[in-house]
DNA sequence: TCTCTAATTGCAAATCTTTGCAACTAAAAA
DNA sequence: TTTTTAGTTGCAAAGATTTGCAATTAGAGA
């Protein structure tokens, strides 16, 4: 419940409407202590209301994210996963090869992101980043 | 057929069968000029010949990235693109708000690029990246 | 060259996500 | 409170991508 209300409001004063189905999705989401998938996010709301469709928790996470409410990452799999702004900076690097995620001090970006916004006006999402590449194992190996 | 005979020992040594399809594959992204899905692949494919497939595409195009022989890039409109390794580094910036795309220097991340190296071992893809964010316009409107 | 085996292909089906459109409804205006 | 209208929803269908599996085949070894 924490931050459903601000939410509400700024999205009220953006043009959007609030319906109950986008109140239970923001809720869900904003609650969650792990990132979810349309699907999941789908899953729980239908355990509180039959009024829920997959297309609307699609659309209502896109929105999120556009808004700025949300995180939203690729893991390159087939599936993308929505997080609440809440969690905790992430720079997960993911080998392409061998498919393991190492985790790394995101402050690493804080120089590129400075001057993303310096240069280029540009606030960059680096946050919750996903980098792919080659881990030293398979490099070597 | 500059590149292509290397790619295609290096693939054998690694254990790979060279078949006719996965030579037309690698010659069609290696000489392209620009990205192509793998839809597009496809099609070139088409041309040439009847025994393609597009699933046969799709893991042919993964296949090239895991093994560093092609670049990928989600532009996070539900699409996968490719692109030889030939071409230049990109940095581009995306308005998660108005979808413009902002084509940024990417020496900026060499840093990053060198840090992660260094303290994870990790050799990141950095050379075709996309980063999500907000572009000023849309911060100030 | 022939044999053998594990890698690859192609198909069909499953999975994930987006889109068009008519019906519905939040919230601004009357 | 009622009306109005533009934003939203839900469905069905399309689009993008992955997966299981049987049939095929590249390339190593006899």
């Amino acid at each position: 419940m924490t931050h459903c209300p601000t939410i509400l409001q700024a999205l009220r004063q953006r043009g959007y409407r609030i319906t109950s189905q986008r109140e239970m999705i923001i809720e869900i989401i904003a609650h969650s202590d792990r990132h979810l998938s349309a699907e999941e996010v789908f899953h729980r709301l239908r355990e509180k209301t039959s009024a829920s469709n997959l297309t609307t928790v699609y659309r209502t996470l896109e929105m999120l994210w556009v808004e700025g409410f949300a995180r939203r990452n690729d893991l390159g799999e087939g599936r993308v996963v929505y997080a609440p702004l809440a969690h905790g900076p992430h720079l997960h690097l993911v080998c392409r090869s061998c498919n393991r995620v190492i985790e790394a001090d995101h402050s690493l970006l804080a120089g590129a992101e400075h001057q993303l916004r310096e240069h280029y006006g540009f606030q960059a999402d680096l946050a919750h980043l996903n980098l792919f590449g080659v881990c030293q194992d398979c490099r070597e190996g």
